[in-house]
DNA sequence: GTTAGCACTCATTAAACGAGAGTGCTAATT
DNA sequence: AATTAGCACTCTCGTTTAATGAGTGCTAAC
């Protein structure tokens, strides 16, 4: 049961409304902004039968028609054209988003603040999972005789370095010793393996000194390795959406904090997403229901995967967002390719429900 | 001008049950609920009085009183009795601020989430300043070709590491000479210091291999001691004012949480403050007129000085708050105190307006 | 198939009203 | 002289009532 040409041009005008001026949208002014020819009776009547088929609601009687989480839905997969960024937002986003591998978690944090800047909605930006990387090696380095640094090197080129320190002093010998049998035990096991399985004991104790140092450095790598496993999340611009009309009520305004509030509850959900843009809309979210969640990835060296998102009420501006969000993360990904490598990191544009 | 002893028994009845209801007392409830032995007519004779004196106010004609800024104040310096901890907020306590020195910042925010789940306010914590630190050696370890990990030490202990990546590879005698010049130069000097001054020349340049190589490890060098200087700040608890009748209006509570998504500021402001329990109260602080704000310190080695701190409307438990914080910030002195170093930290008790 | 016309619905706003809480004053009481 | 009882007065808050107006849905004409 397809729409007509003219049913999908008055969706679309009431939709164009609905995200501009936030207020139900009623047949004669449609028929008075957009040029369709046809008189408010007419407009109507077809809207009458878009409603029937669940693409518009009616808050009340004689209100205005609201499109529906299935108008939002069809406009974002069908109608929704890629829209141009302005001069000025990629200008912002090109200054703003000097990205260095060095710097790179504030470089992820500077991607959200600039995103809830221009889109005017919260934003968060999460760094990559590093669930699937390997361990390449480990070092201890010696740096006074209870002190010492810690050294994990992955595979993908990733180090992570904690100070240690000692409640007894070590020897050089043990230190190079224990080095070689950590790399030795868990060289090409990943983070998340290396972590849960605890078969710590197999590294060697042969010599008391490397027991006892081995005894204190332990707990040290674990939680090293938790560190690196946590994604880092940074959320920006919540209080945006107070300058919103849906969010004037303070038990909606207050459900919304709160879910930000439950940082790692969210990591997860954001990390089952799927890669590239995506969109879900009201409903298609589990917990709430009447927000949209745009989500796109960014890669790290064409591999490792970030995740950058944006959350507002359903209506909201999806083509300029979705463009936004689809420069922006290409930006990024470019910005952390390692200088040799190729690969486009496939930052598509895949609008999926989720 | 002093108070009458009933007055002051009048005005402590008013200050309990408007922090306990949040809503206007009339002299009736007063002569009900409080033993005072006197008629509502003499309370309202009273109060008539310390309204005069500006201890209370009246929101409109018909309403009951409801205690002033200058009420509190009082009532902070004078009235208020210590609260004994309830068992179960010491065990609380005891139990979750598992503190150590290397998850320094860990403890520290679990310090924040803790006051603000007992207090259900909104809390922070804030890492201690160290601007006064001064370095006591710089370290270049070697990892692979280009790789090298940057560590400097400071006089009190904090050792921060920096992984480097260099576009060209670097040798081991550059390495260890580098170190010695860098430490040589800045050894004794504060990070504040050596971060400002742009002397950054005179660390040597004679060999060709140094001079390359200095010039990559500098950025690096700065941006770590900038992140060493760089006091982090927790928040926790905010959507706990939502709970509130004072931030039912969406306006005062965004004005609420964009305080706080202006984090630098709001450090900045916080740093300024004095040690010990530090009590403001509405107008006493220059913004959020209608915030009461208690900070605490508590101290790393018996030097180094964090703050902790709860935000609320005016209308708070002071005894029970205050006494918790001191509580809360001892323990966090005791649990970072070198184990070898004495020193209480004085972790005093001075109300004092700022 | 489209449009004009019109009755009808329903949210929103303003005004009117009564109830209740609390004061402030005066006069009586201790 | 201090305290208290009594009472008129004020102001908020919740409820009711009415008016307004935007917008639909239907019918009949085009």
């Amino acid at each position: 049961m397809d729409l007509s040409e003219r049913q999908l041009q008055i969706l679309q005008a009431i939709i164009t409304d609905y995200v501009e001026n936030a207020e139900p949208v009623g047949s004669r002014s449609i028929a008075k902004k957009y040029d369709l020819g046809v008189s408010p009776a007419t407009i109507r009547n077809e809207m009458s039968d878009l409603e029937e088929m669940g693409y518009l609601t009616h808050p009340h009687t004689s209100a205005g028609r609201v499109p529906s989480d299935k108008a939002y839905r069809l406009y974002v997969n069908e109608l929704m054209k890629k829209k141009n960024l302005s001069a000025k937002d990629k200008r912002m986003i090109n200054d703003r988003l000097s990205a260095s591998r060095d710097e790179f978690d504030r470089t992820i944090r500077h991607a959200a603040e600039l995103l809830s800047e221009i889109t005017h909605l919260a934003s968060f930006a999460m760094t990559p999972a590093t669930n699937e990387e390997t361990i390449s090696f480990i070092k201890l380095l010696p740096v006074d005789e209870r002190t010492l640094i810690l050294m994990i090197v992955s595979e993908g080129g990733q180090i992570t370095n904690t100070t240690l320190r000692l409640t007894v002093p070590y020897t050089q010998e043990a230190l190079d010793l224990l080095s070689k049998n950590m790399t030795v035990s868990y060289k090409g096991r990943t983070l998340d393996d290396v972590l849960k399985s605890e078969i710590i004991h197999d590294v060697g104790s042969d010599i008391e000194a490397l027991s006892s140092l081995k005894g204190s450095v332990m707990p040290g790598f674990l939680r090293t390795l938790e560190d690196m496993l946590n994604v880092n999340l940074y959320m920006e611009g919540m209080t945006n959406i107070f300058n919103l009309p849906e969010y004037t009520s303070i038990d909606r305004a207050r459900d919304f904090m709160e879910l930000f509030a439950r940082k790692d509850w969210f990591t997860q959900k954001m990390l089952a997403r799927d890669n590239g843009v995506v969109v879900t809309i009201g409903d298609e979210n589990d917990t709430m229901k009447d927000c949209t969640l745009i989500t796109a990835t960014y890669h790290v060296d064409g591999k490792l995967v970030g995740k950058i998102g944006v959350i507002g009420p359903t209506r909201m501006k999806y083509d300029e967002i979705t463009s936004i969000m689809e420069y922006l993360t290409n930006n990024l990904s470019e910005s952390f390719r390692l200088p040799g490598s190729t690969g486009d990191g496939n930052a598509g544009d895949k609008k999926q429900k989720k």
